[in-house]
DNA sequence: CACAGCTCCTGGCAGC
DNA sequence: TGCTGCCAGGAGCTGT
């Protein structure tokens, strides 16, 4: 599932290939990808437009096509592919949902096999953006922020996985996030110390640096624009090892369910009473 | 405001 | 072997 450090991966890969490429053809084998506008119109639009910027936020991947702009959220299973024009077999792929053809004859292929993923053309990004909480990498990112976040009285994970509050996080990463802050995912938040909060504030920033510094966490669809695997999958602590040790302390890692969302967290190293963890996390 | 439940969608898997 | 049916999961929505 990409999350944010995918998508900021994926945002690298366009700045480096797409920037300054102009759309020549846009074919959607699936009108359903497309948000808004209507497909037809979408389309039409696009045709034409330069990419002259590329940026992310929260999960979205943010293309400015002057004077519009080319919103992409690739949900569960979206990819997001730039092929060459000879590469026939990426466009004929059964999941592909959409293609920009630009005038170099390069593709931007959407791919998507559980068509969650979606497409927006708005004037103004901040249509889609509007409503999503703080940049977890931005300076805006600090413990005073994340303090009044954690006064609401909900348990920690759905908090940190609602994206009006942090933009971004997802399933692995605020599994990642908890365990390396020491944290159990069914905390209340309003119960958490300073120390705490400020161990998230901390947890959440490294976790994403060193996950975008892997390129990402492959665990089954994530591929870069140009079809690689991240390797951040290598250095997960909790997340997709249930029944492993805990690297802290040894303990098992167990699945439990938070806010209706499968959960792994180490019991040992993030009690939900507040007793102290066997050592500090670092 | 919190939160449960539903929807979208399909590959993968368990169970038979 | 082959079938059925359940599940995950991001996010928006409704209802309580």
């Amino acid at each position: 599932m990409p999350e944010l450090p995918e998508v900021e991966v994926i945002a690298q890969g366009l700045r480096e290939y797409a920037l300054g490429e102009t759309i020549e053809q846009v074919e959607i084998r699936w009108a359903g990808a497309i948000d808004r506008p209507d497909p037809a119109t979408f389309a039409d639009q696009l045709v034409g437009r330069t990419v002259t910027d590329v940026g992310r936020r929260g999960k979205f991947l943010v293309l400015a096509v002057p004077p519009a702009h080319l919103l992409i959220h690739l949900r569960m299973s979206g990819r997001l592919l730039y092929c060459e024009a000879a590469d026939e077999a990426a466009r004929q792929h059964p999941h592909v949902r959409a293609l920009l053809r630009f005038v170099s004859g390069r593709w931007l292929v959407f791919r998507d096999m559980r068509k969650f993923g979606r497409l927006y053309l708005v004037d103004n990004p901040q249509a889609v953006t509007g409503r999503l909480g703080v940049e977890p990498l931005s300076e805006a990112f600090t413990v005073e922020v994340l303090a009044r976040v954690l006064q609401r009285r909900r348990q920690i994970k759905p908090l940190l996985l609602d994206q009006r509050m942090i933009a971004g996080l997802g399933n692995i990463y605020a599994d990642e996030s908890l365990w390396e802050a020491g944290i159990h995912p069914a905390r209340p938040a309003s119960t958490l110390s300073e120390e705490q909060a400020a161990a998230l504030c901390d947890a959440v920033r490294r976790v994403l640096r060193r996950a975008i510094a892997h390129k990402g966490t492959t665990l089954r669809d994530y591929r870069s624009l140009r079809d690689e695997e991240g390797a951040y999958q290598l250095a997960l602590s909790v997340y997709d090892r249930e029944g492993q040790p805990c690297a802290r302390c040894g303990a098992t890692i167990e699945r439990i369910v938070v806010g209706g969302r499968g959960t792994r967290y180490c019991p040992t190293c993030q009690r939900l009473d507040n007793a102290q963890p066997p050592s500090q996390p670092g």
